[in-house]
DNA sequence: ATATTGTCTATAATGTCTGTAGACAAAGTC
DNA sequence: GACTTTGTCTACAGACATTATAGACAATAT
């Protein structure tokens, strides 16, 4: 798991969207006055969570963005995995990906770094966005 | 928290110090072939596990490395905290750094991303070599 | 028409990761 | 004392990720 502003950044802007309800569409650039980021770069994560179904988008004038779901159904977990891979503190014990690093040979290591993958993991998933409102 | 080779092969060269006990020294080549791992990379990190003590050395015949106190005295965060950085999963709830960060406004997310920080910081301080033997 | 908003593709500065190269220094062996 | 064996130090470098920016284009509302 390593965080870096395109999930940080994604989590903001669905909370805001979040917080806005879904009756109409929000401009990017409300959002990124909000929280001070660059507009150029939200366009391109929102880009990829439109792309994924986690939010709706309309062109011109009084358009914008809106969650495409309600707040309920959208996890962290998968907001994070989206943008910045798996939540494992490495590949080694993640559940995603097949890696063959010499951590495979202690067997007493790989199990701790599974039980704090399993700690985030859990914790990302029941956290949705409707909690954070 | 990200987890690299640094901080992996870290623990893996220790772990095997651990193993080895502390009376001969272990020449770097051993531990390499034991894990497969690159023993020009190797060395540039246990050069800083050297500057920060957790091993000693002995050059020419008959040298290399050994640990420097008890296996039960090396913790697992101590040694990732050195190598790749704060083990909280972004910097905005790290302990040890000041950032000013969009995420700040949001106390909320900043809650659970700091327990995710608590969790790992407790579980890995608590996690000494002698455990992983 | 015009202004407003999102879309798409390309580019780029900076830093991190994962090493490699090679000369050098010290310790033991014969 | 010569030689072999080990660690030490400094520099470099390719690949990739991060964090954006630029600019032309497409759609919508008024």
């Amino acid at each position: 798991m390593k965080l870096t502003t395109k999930s940080e950044y994604s989590i903001l802007a669905l909370v805001y969207l979040a917080r806005h309800g879904v009756k109409s569409y929000v401009k990017i650039e409300d959002i990124c006055e909000e929280y001070d980021i660059s507009k150029k770069y939200l366009e391109t994560l929102l880009a990829t969570l439109k792309r994924n179904q986690f939010v709706l988008t309309k062109r011109g004038a009084a358009g914008g963005y809106k969650l495409s779901k309600s707040a309920d159904k959208i996890c962290l977990a998968d907001i994070i995995r989206l943008m910045d891979g798996a939540l494992a503190p490495t590949d080694s014990v993640s559940e995603y990906f097949y890696s063959d690093t010499p951590l495979l040979k202690e067997k007493k290591i790989l199990k701790e770094f599974k039980e704090i993958r399993d700690y985030i993991a859990d914790k990302m998933e029941r956290l949705t966005l409707a909690e954070l409102i």
